[in-house]
DNA sequence: GATGAATGAGGCTTCATTCAT
DNA sequence: GATGAATGAAGCCTCATTCAT
């Protein structure tokens, strides 16, 4: 019984599927991609998707999750290094500008799911949106302890953070910027965010 | 012949159909989004469109562009009035949330384009942002030039201040957040950017 | 407004396709029936068959039910002529042996909704069997009146009529016996039935 | 080696199948019926089934000669038994009934194999069809022979015969009568044979 | 100019069958 | 012999677009 086998052969197919699926609905969008092609280009037979899969909505739903995970991954690991609040914002905002050129891909459908409109993952999308917010907002909570900035409503400061740098990186990407043109914006992106912060009212 | 008025009246059904269009194309998607339907409500034949429009995305690009030149009509007002950096950028702040309030099917077709994955839209969608920067830039400029802030990177801090009020606007309307509670941070926002702006090194 | 014409037109094409998908479901089922042959052989678009039907199952039940509607008017009017009831039971019995001749497709197919297993149209095939029982029954009814037969369980005695009628035809059909082989049984099955409902106790 | 322990499982796999296979068709038919659902259903896996029958159609035509095995068994024992004509003749009417009511998938998919659509079992159903009425004529010399009736065209009678109790179980069934009521009728149709076969011209 | 009936390419999905293990 | 993962043919249906009226 080769099950334990089996079963990483199954775990990989599967993220092997979520990979290109990912290529063509980040190139195509959800309803111009193509199941078949996305089989074709992953190398197995049309049907098998289906193995994986139940329909063409949840592969991707699962490919949203993967990608979302993937990402606060790099997120909570650029937040995780301790250091002054302006250092872990500034590693925060390179994190998104590596994400953006790296895996440009999976940024760019999960930017798409998050702010397209395609009422059919707005639910997701919110929750996702959600995540990446709690995790900001955790950060800001801590330093806030340690004294380093002073906020009244840790969600509007977090959304703040989040549209620096999520949103900035995308529309830099968008302009054509390359990553390191991005980030070189990181100290002054920080430097903003810590001034607006320890401002008396903010 | 009454040219005239026949021009008139095209013109009268060409906006008609665009904002109809603009409605089902903000509710679904351009993919999603229902030729048909869009004639059907806008009480013409489905034929008729294709008087007005070569096709579908021929539609939807003019569509685009007639809401981008609302859009920015808007902006360019909330700009217009003079007062302090920090008074402007509040009323382009409060600009944003208004637009996504009142004429939302507009705003998130337009972000929609401006951040969806759909590449076909991508130019188009590319050429939009960087008007809005523009925009922005040109105040960022006058501003400087009468030394309230002082900025090396003219594109970067007017791509923040998009970021910190179009994107913020949209992510705090995803999570649900009414046009009232979003300006209420206007003033927040406007002394980040000030903040930020007017250190030594932004 | 050719608007009568076009209404002639359009019925005209219903009952075109109404045929050509009497013609494959008869040959071939509800399943195996192919809705772009039947576009095909009716002259017709794939698309435009959608125009007049629903979907596959609307067209299978507009054609049973077309089909129906054929079938009990011949029925009732080889029932409408008076005379004995054993020469009313003869006629009946050629109309069926008539009907399996030269409308085949029909016949074929709407025994098979009546008699196959397709769950999917049960419901419609007993609406069905309960209009064929019910015109038995008026006439047994009426003979009865007229006291020609004396039966006491007059659904029992329909449902006798109609195997003896209906699903013998059948059967002979599927033996291969020919129109005029069947008729010359008529007599026979007719005073097979008036000898059952004249008995004392029938 | 156990070669005829083997060849007994074997036997013993095939018949389950064959048993679970009636089930699903009965409920569904031939195409609707799903090879997967009924390996599952089995207990065995699924190709395990084409190392028993060749393919789908192979394993509907070994059911239904399985299944007309069983119900001619049935018939033939119902009839073994002797005593008038028209005793066997109410024997035969109830074992229809009887096995319409205790072997209602055999019983359904039968009649849909013999009157339904699917020419693709057409000579099959034919075969099974003559095997019945041979049955019945079987019986009808016998009596004939003994002076009990008199026909002269024997397989007519017979088809009435077949048309009287088969087909009139069916319909009974499909009208949602219960078999208790179905057997009440047994007498009646008897007699109404047994009139018909004796008078003068039969 | 306006219409909407007709079209048919295109895509998701199912499922009988195969074959490597 | 038994298995079930993989396959891909096949089919229903949608909808942008055309064109005769």
């Amino acid at each position: 019984m080769p099950k334990i086998v089996d079963e990483q052969m199954r775990e990989a197919t599967r993220q092997h599927i979520l990979r290109e699926a990912a290529r063509e609905f980040a190139r195509l969008g959800f309803d111009q991609a193509n199941i078949n092609l996305i089989a074709e280009q992953a190398g197995i037979g049309k049907g098998t998707i289906y193995l994986y899969f139940e329909n063409k909505r949840a592969l991707f739903l699962a490919m949203l999750r993967s990608i979302a995970q993937r990402q606060l991954t790099a997120i909570r690991a650029a937040l995780a290094i301790k250091g002054t609040f302006q250092q872990r914002l500034e590693r925060l905002f390179c994190a998104f500008a590596q994400l953006a050129e790296e895996d440009s891909d999976s940024f760019n459908v999960y930017m798409s799911a998050l702010y397209g409109v395609n009422r059919a993952f707005q639910a997701e999308a919110t929750k996702l949106l959600r995540d990446y917010i709690a995790v900001i907002a955790l950060v800001l909570e801590e330093s806030q302890a340690r004294g380093e900035i002073s906020c009244q409503n840790v969600e509007a400061a977090a959304l703040m953070v989040l549209s620096l740098t999520e949103s900035y990186v995308l529309s830099a990407k968008v302009l054509g910027q390359s990553e390191q043109a991005i980030c070189q914006q990181a100290e002054l992106v920080a430097r903003l965010v810590l001034g607006g912060l320890t401002s008396s009212k903010g």
